[in-house]
Formats: structure tokens, C-alpha cells, sequence
DNA sequence: AGCTATAATGATAATCATTCCGAGTATTGA
DNA sequence: TCAATACTCGGAATGATTATCATTATAGCT
């Protein structure tokens, strides 16, 4: 687990390049900007350096936490709580607040017709 | 986009399944519980058939809207507003609720760690 | 400066979830 | 019963991401 990085010319410049947007761009995005100044960039390289930069506590995903999609009967609004070790996914008992629409709107000053949230910690199986 | 259903005896059993279910499941599970009733089963007939009932609205998928990873070089905590038209995520300024991680651990009963909300909706550009 | 260890690179192949296609089957309505 | 068409399976195609590997770049040491 012990890596001690080595600085990468590529990747230096995609921390710049994340950092002066706020787009919340895609590996791609970050690939074809990033071969204006490296012309044989490599996928692997973009995707190897997302990680390493993840590690380095620089940048964030923005994912589900799982690779493949999820399906859900329960079609009544609700919050959802995902278990960090485990993976599995579970309803939240919690009123839904519809509050936060609106404000989230007022904030943002643009029309939100919805939201999710997701909890994420140790569910009661996994915490022992 | 009129269609009108027929109805199939791979779905019916397959809403059964999910209804029957509180595990938030993966179009891989359904196909392996669907297997022993359809031995045939083919993966295109589950997603086809999750496409089918999620727009009768009987089931929900949990994912991001998006099929690819986003990235954000902002890790600080902040929530997300995500446009339904254009896909563009944008970050929405409103102070992160703590005692919400509390309030969801002690409903279900589990340790909550953290929390994201995602709000959706048009945003200013796609309004017209 | 050279030397060594090892992290990073680019190219390509592999993987995994999901979607698409085409020929045959099941369901519906008349 | 018949025609129209949605649904089926199976396999091939896609798209994003991950892994492999020989070569190159970086960092620390003398």
C-alpha cells in the first residue's frame, strides 16, 4: 500500500486543467484537452492519474459507488443508505423533504424538480 | 413513441421478483433468479424488460444519469445540480447539513459516515 | 555526473455492463 | 383462424474502464 509518487508532467497538468474548470468533466473530456500538449496521451494515462489524484485527496468521483445499475419496486419517494464494506443498499425510513427543492432553487436560481440522497457508512451487518 | 404492450410472462414474473425484494437488485441478479423459471433467459430480455416496466413506472433505476464517471477537482463538501436536459452537473452553493447524517443513522439504525444530494432539473441555459 | 530502483508512459488487449440486431415465437384483436 | 406486431433468445456490437507490458522518466544516492 506504501507508493511514494513520482511527479508526472501529464499528470501536473491535469490537476491544472481540473482545477480551472467546473464542469465536473469526464475522463474523455480530460483526455482530449490533455493531448493538445501530450500527442501520443494514452486512456490508461488519464484514467491512472484520476486515481492517483483520488488517492492524493485532489479530486473526487462523482459516482454511485458501484459499477452496474440498480433497480428499485419501491416507487415512492425515499433515501436510499449504501454500505461501504458491503455494498448493499437500503431504504431510508426518513420524510422526504420537500423543502429542499426550493431552496436548493432559490440558491442555484434554477429550476430543480427533484433530488435524491444517498447516506453512505457501515450497515448493521458489516459494523459486527 | 405510442407502444402498447404486450404482456410476457418473463415480465410479470420479473416485477414479481423485484416486488418481492428489498435488496435493490442488479439486472444480473434478476437474470439469475429468472433463470430457473425461463432457462433460456437472455440478458437483452431483463434489460429490455426493466426498460419496459420502468416506463409504466412500476420500478425505479438508482443510478447517475450519466453512463461515465465525472470528475471534480472541488473537495470540499458540496451538493450537485444536475441538469436533465444538457447533463451539465453544477455545484449548488448551499451549506452542508451535518446533522442530516445523524437524523438518517438514528432511523435506520446504522452509522451513518457521510451524505450526498443530487438535485435535478433545467438549468438556466436549457430554460431558454 | 553516472547508477539504481521504481513509478509513469503509451499502445494494446481484456473486461464488464449494457445495448443492438435478426430470425423465430407469443399475444392481441378482429 | 388470421394478420399485425410485441416479445423471445442468442450472439454480436458498443462504450467506459481496467490490466498488461515493454520502454521511458524521475528521484535519491555516491
Amino acid at each position: 500500500m506504501e507508493t511514494r509518487y513520482k511527479k508526472s508532467r501529464q499528470r501536473e497538468k491535469m490537476l491544472e486543467l481540473l482545477r480551472a474548470t467546473e464542469s465536473h468533466p469526464s475522463a474523455d473530456w480530460i483526455y482530449e484537452r490533455l493531448k493538445k500538449d501530450f500527442k501520443n496521451l494514452s486512456m490508461g494515462t488519464v484514467y491512472r492519474n484520476l486515481g492517483i489524484l483520488i488517492d492524493q485527496g485532489f479530486v473526487r468521483k462523482i459516482d454511485f459507488g458501484s459499477t452496474f445499475d440498480r433497480f428499485d419496486a419501491n416507487v415512492t419517494r425515499h433515501y436510499h443508505f449504501v454500505c461501504e464494506k458491503c455494498g448493499a443498499i437500503s431504504d431510508v425510513e426518513m420524510p422526504f423533504d420537500d423543502a429542499l427543492n426550493r431552496k436548493a432553487g432559490r440558491v442555484g436560481n434554477f429550476e430543480v424538480r427533484s433530488h435524491r440522497i444517498e447516506f453512505f457508512g457501515v450497515c448493521r451487518k458489516c459494523g459486527k
